[in-house]
DNA sequence: AAGCCGGGGTG
DNA sequence: CACCCAGGCTT
């Protein structure tokens, strides 16, 4: 049996009452702001699996550097993960290139205005495509994001409802005028109100239509997934010095940290000089990374598969996209004495 | 359907 | 520690 909560005689109500929070309540980001189609791509794209806050000081200096479609499709690759660097899973930094480039080179610099068109852009899919047709073009398009999805699964107090059932019960929320607001509204209720844990029912707009909070908790949906338990890696960073250069290598496409840069790893530890092991958290292993520096004259390993390496002055080292772990790797090698100038993000 | 892909905030 | 975040891609 459906739930009642948006059935004809409470859907009105709740739609309004929806939309009025949203317009007293919404959070001020820079992408709320001048929505054009390449603005809010480069937004969903950074918030993908990223916390709004965290996005906000990224997505205004990309702006600054890379101010629009064109610029970006000119932009070579290190260039834009420099721009990224620390916002993690760097495939989307690459995919928001290719895009721009698809866009400029093969479709005129036109814009695809549709959810299907959106689609087949790199990096785009379900939720982005819908985002993007919902609030660039004023689509009535729902799009299914965590925060949608927890709000929906509690209005529906369904453990795992499908996408297609969310959307066919939340569409009845759409205004016809501004339909993208529907979704902006929910992604915000889930993010400030909806919260995974200690839910705000008390300040919810929708409590009155919410069959999870009539069965008394809501925040038993969605029902947590099973996570496989993480793994604990050991490797030992290679630092090889000529003088005040440090070798580095390019990570090859495809893999971890695509296209960073970074001291070459290894699984064995190689002789030389032990610095003080760094810790990080990935999100499905934990690495325990031992520094080494390499005995002076010791050949470096070479670049992987054929691609980049270079000695690195402190400068480029400086400019180059490194990940965070080898910022930090970076900096040990500085506080030991082995490099002159503190590696700094722009 | 499940694994891979970063980093950080929060309780 | 745990979970989760304006997800997408690959197998």
């Amino acid at each position: 049996m459906p739930p009642p909560s948006l059935a004809p005689p409470s859907v009105r109500p709740a739609r309004d009452a929806l939309l009025r929070w949203f317009a007293r309540h919404a959070r001020d980001f820079p992408w709320r702001h001048d929505r054009t189609p390449y603005r809010v791509l480069v937004a969903e794209a950074m918030l993908q699996q990223t916390r709004a806050e965290t996005v906000v000081p990224y997505f205004e200096r990309w702006m600054r550097a890379l101010p629009d479609l064109h610029a970006l499709a000119r932009a070579g690759p290190d260039t834009v993960l420099r721009l990224w660097e620390g916002l993690g899973y760097y495939r989307r930094a690459h995919a928001l290139r290719r895009a721009a480039q698809e866009v400029v080179h093969e479709r005129g610099g036109r814009f695809p205005d549709q959810e299907a068109e959106l689609r087949t852009l790199p990096g785009v899919g379900p939720y982005t495509a819908a985002a993007v047709a919902a609030f660039a073009f004023g689509r009535a398009a729902i799009a299914i994001d965590g925060n949608v999805r927890r709000v929906g699964a509690r209005l529906l107090a369904d453990p795992a409802p499908r996408d297609a059932d969310l959307r066919a019960h939340l569409a009845p929320l759409l205004p016809a005028r501004a339909p993208g607001r529907t979704t902006e509204a929910l992604i915000e209720l889930g993010a400030t109100v909806c919260r995974p844990t200690s839910p705000r029912c008390d300040l919810c707009p929708l409590a009155s239509v919410c069959s999870g909070r009539m069965y008394g908790r809501p925040e038993a949906f969605p029902a947590a997934g099973r996570r496989s338990p993480p793994r604990t890696r050991r490797r030992y960073a290679a630092l090889h010095l000529n003088g005040d250069r440090l070798w580095l290598i390019r990570r090859p496409e495809g893999g971890l940290l695509a296209g960073l840069w970074g001291p070459p790893q290894q699984e064995e530890p190689p002789p030389g000089r032990f610095l003080p092991e760094v810790a990080h958290r990935y999100s499905h292993f934990a690495l325990r990374l031992t520094p080494v520096v390499a005995t002076p004259g010791a050949p470096p390993p070479p670049p992987p598969d054929g691609g980049d390496g270079a000695w690195c002055d402190p400068a480029t080292v400086a400019e180059l996209p490194l990940s965070t772990v080898d910022r930090k790797v970076v900096a040990l090698a500085r506080d030991a004495g082995l490099l002159t100038v503190l590696p700094s993000r722009p």
